[in-house]
RNA sequence: GCGAGAGUGGCGGAAUUUGGUAGACGCACCGGACUUAGGAUCCGGCGGGGCAACCCAUGGGGGUUCGAUUCCCCCCUCUCGCACCA
């Protein structure tokens, strides 16, 4: 394979050599400082897409970079095997979940090796598997005894094609994460992880991941929403209780003239039942309720409401105040029930104006004078506190911490902070998933399985009905158990975990893929965790990254891990765009990177997707691209074998001349790719940095090489350079032409090199010189030349000379080594 | 509406970290060489205007500075995220 570069059978060659070697192979060895690479593991879909490609491809340069650095690097993978599409499929092709996930493992494995990516294929697990899920299943149990998992009727976003309820978090934009589907409200029994514990640590900690994106943790940010304010209680007019308020304004309360509750508020119907409104309100709930996510919450949505028919107390004024039912009230954000005061709050204003109801300015603007009459929108802005008693004349800042206060003393409530974010509902009404490992018995209730009973293995011997019903709940022989507490009849739960759970802790799993004395083996997961680098989709970055921060902290609090958090870098790669759109089937754009690696090789294609494009910005797929990476992998092959019989002692030269303009060539660049890989992960850059030195060393005359020595030794240092750079981005080749130039196979165990920063140091040096800011010439000057010498030859040189003629030099700016700047006047 | 990011040749992108020759590298295109042939390869050109000296040019407008793609202010456009959060 000398003469011509076959990417198929250097390929083939070296990924058998690495695999026959264990050159991945990572084991723990606390003399030497680790390295976690992880790249998010795929849902074995079928085959491998142009995301995974790249996404695998960053990752690796990565971890090459990192090994040659002499780090020891985990870099495992797996498979996100759990999932719905396993289900769909099978319905589709009349097969089983599992047999269409394996054979799909399979198949993305072959194509991944093919790449060349290097993994440790010993740690490989796939989180259907039985011994994966029975840690999973542990945990949940051990969480239920912290009180961390809890079951509760609720009402839940219910995917109606995926027959399944879907977590807060799984529903963008009103519709199914997956399916696209608009989710709608049921009222469901369910589990739950109490993230909500953790709301606080989960929030503080994004200031303290300063290795992650700035957008990511805002959006982290928003998500669990924390607020500062008070908790209320209005006393029911007719007795029996209170209704609880959250508000960020209770400098206001003094001028709340009506209640509002979210339609899905059990108290709306409780006020109304029995009283003359009770057929309005009923009839608005439904409506209400019913109505999709789109018209009820959509930007033209018409602010209405309806009387319950009930009042209750201002705690503060002793008015007793209107309750009303109110379509704009969500029930999921604090109590469900807002105290309304439309002088200044938007939504309370317009409803107010719609139903006659009273306006009270309470917070009066400095030098201006509100009139409830005559305003024509509420004022949320700062002032002085009126109408408020003993509150009147202070500024509405400081009143905020007083009306709390003054609540708190009267048992009336109390400062208080909110959250947004909700409970992780993990219960799923479907097959394919962890299933949750309790029983239900009638006598004793909510039974946990003993730990010697796990795992509670997913039935696989069954027929997959055609309806996409999970089978569970009709498998008597499954379902039906004796009860762990009592020994009677009892039932299995046959709800299945959300997958997010199993992709929560894979992380802490690779540590330890095959320990079966528990889910962590600490002393490995202590020494490889956390994560030093995360590199996935922007799409993740609530969901995974928010639930998998909250698993580590639980299992920090369990005494299990000691990290605090599971990710300390993170990288956000771009799409994959071709045409100005996302690759999708349905846009009919998509490249198959199987195609492409059996035309053009894996090198060519890993090279595009890191040459292309930066990695977090998005990625012109270009036909034409890809073909002008093959093209620079054959000239590197060519002129490395040019020159391969080339032999020369080690380069020696510090004198001016050629040896030394490759010297410092080399040594620049190493610079450049070092420092574009490590601080910056700017690929791109790193290759154009290698394609430009490749250029220049074909432009020296082979003669010369053979002829001097010293050229030769330099040259070769160059070679050499060139593919040790280039072994990263495209390994394979990179090791055939390494092998070539007579270096030992197994690339990422030579060191990467270091740059002599003496060679970098010039003679003579290219001085600009500007008139006015504006480049007028260039002088070669003595790279020591002080700024006199410089500014003389500056004023020497003709065209400089034109522009400063008959003026005087103000000043001369001179940049050393670079520029001189002349103001002239 | 709010928040974040981004606007540079025909295209993807450099230079922004530290203000200092704008357009690295690649693609496309144009010209040439080799050739029966070239869609292979190699060499050269390639922001716009101008014969040239030069002038203009990094979304638009201002500012700071000897000097601004880079820093500051205002505006425009695009992308992403959130979107009645009380």
């Amino acid at each position: 394979m000398d003469k011509r570069y076959d990417p198929d059978a250097v390929e083939t060659k070296w990924q058998r050599f690495w695999e026959d070697e264990k050159i991945f192979k990572a084991e723990k060895d606390s003399t030497k400082q680790k390295y976690y690479l992880l790249e998010m593991f795929p849902y074995p879909s079928g085959s491998l897409h142009m995301g995974h490609v790249r996404n695998y491809s960053i990752g690796d340069v990565v971890a090459r970079f990192k090994m040659m650095r002499g780090l020891n690097v985990l870099h495992p993978m797996g498979w996100d095997a759990f999932g719905m599409p396993a289900e769909n499929a099978a319905i589709k092709n009349r097969s089983h979940p599992a047999i269409w996930t394996m054979q799909n493992i399979d198949h993305m494995r072959d194509q991944l090796k093919r790449m060349g990516f290097s993994y440790d294929w010993d740690r490989e697990l796939a989180t259907c598997h039985p011994e994966y899920y029975r840690w999973e299943q542990w945990l949940f149990l051990r969480m239920l005894e912290r009180g961390l998992v809890y079951r509760k009727k609720s009402i839940v976003n219910y995917c109606e094609p995926c027959q399944t309820v879907l977590a807060n978090e799984q529903v963008e934009a009103g519709c199914c994460w997956r399916c696209g589907t608009p989710v709608v409200q049921r009222e469901q029994q369910g589990w739950f992880f109490k993230i909500t514990n953790y709301a606080e640590e989960l929030l503080d900690w994004c200031d303290r991941l300063t290795g992650w994106p700035e957008k990511v943790l805002t959006m982290q940010r928003n998500w669990i929403g924390r607020s500062r304010g008070a908790r209320i209680f209005f006393d029911l007019e007719d007795g029996g209780g209170s209704i609880e308020v959250f508000t960020t304004r209770p400098d206001t309360l003094y001028g709340a003239t009506f209640m509002s509750l979210a339609p899905e508020h059990p108290l709306c119907l409780e006020l109304s039942t029995g009283t003359p409104q009770e057929k309005q309100v009923r009839e608005f709930i439904n409506r209400v309720l019913t109505q999709d996510w789109q018209s009820r919450t959509g930007e033209e949505a018409e602010k209405e409401g309806v009387f319950t028919g009930a009042y209750c107390v201002n705690p503060l004024t002793g008015r007793r105040i209107p309750v009303y039912v109110a379509n704009f009230v969500l029930y999921d954000y604090g109590t469900g029930a807002v105290m309304a005061v439309p002088a200044h709050d938007q939504r309370d204003f317009e409803f107010a104006r719609k139903y006659g109801l009273p306006i009270v300015v309470v917070i009066q603007p400095d030098g201006d004078r509100l009139d409830p009459a005559t305003m024509s929108e509420a004022y949320v802005d700062q002032g002085v506190l009126v109408n408020s008693g003993e509150f009147d004349g202070m500024d509405n800042i400081s009143a905020m911490g007083a009306i709390a206060q003054k609540l708190a003393s009267m048992g009336k409530g109390g400062p208080t902070i909110n959250y947004r974010i909700r409970d992780w509902g993990i219960s799923r009404q479907r097959y394919w998933g962890a299933p949750i490992p309790v029983i239900h018995c009638p006598k004793c209730g909510v039974v946990p399985v003993p730990d010697e009973a796990l795992p509670v293995v997913l039935p696989t011997d069954i027929e997959f009905p055609e309806s996409g019903r999970s089978p569970l709940p009709d498998l008597d022989w499954w379902v039906n158990v004796d009860c762990p507490a009592c020994g009677g009849p009892a039932r299995r739960e046959t709800d299945t975990m959300d997958t997010f759970v199993e992709s929560s802790w894979y992380f802490d799993r690779y540590a330890c893929p095959r320990y079966n004395k528990g889910m962590i083996d600490q002393d490995e997961v202590d020494y490889w965790l956390p994560v030093d680098q995360y590199i996935g989709g922007i799409e993740h970055a609530i969901l995974h990254l928010l639930y998998s921060r909250f698993f580590t902290k639980v299992l920090r609090d369990m005494g299990i891990k000691k990290s605090d958090e599971p990710f300390t870098n993170l990288l956000t790669q771009g799409m994959v765009i071709k045409d100005g759109a996302k690759m999708s089937k349905s846009k009919g754009n998509v490249v198959d990177p199987e195609e492409l690696v059996s035309k053009y090789g894996a090198d060519t294609v890993r090279l595009f997707c890191l040459f292309a494009a930066p990695p977090e910005r998005d990625l012109d797929w270009t036909s034409e691209g890809v073909e002008g990476a093959s093209r620079f992998l054959n000239r590197v092959w060519n002129l490395i074998h040019q020159f391969k019989d080339l032999r020369a002692g080690q380069p020696t030269t510090t004198a001016e001349g050629p040896a030394r303009s490759i010297r410092r060539l080399t040594h620049r660049t190493i610079k450049k790719v070092t420092e574009d890989i490590e601080t910056r992960f700017h690929f791109n850059t790193a290759v154009a940095a290698i394609m430009e030195m490749t250029n220049e060393l074909s432009r020296v005359d082979p003669q010369e090489v053979q002829a001097k020595p010293d050229v030769a030794a330099a040259y070769l240092e160059a070679l050499k350079a060139v593919v040790v750079l280039l072994s990263p981005f495209v390994p394979h080749v990179a090791e055939e032409l390494w092998e070539a130039l007579g270096g030992r196979p197994g690339m990422v165990r030579v060191p990467w090199p270091t740059y002599d920063s003496a060679l970098l140091v010039q003679d003579e040096v290219l001085i600009v010189v500007q008139v006015n800011g504006k480049k007028r010439g260039e002088v070669i000057v003595p790279a020591d030349a002080s700024e006199e010498v410089v500014k003389k030859a500056a004023l020497a040189a003709s065209n400089v000379q034109r522009f400063i003629e008959g003026k005087t030099v103000r000043k001369a700016v001179l940049v050393p080594g670079k520029l001189l700047n002349l103001v002239v006047g």
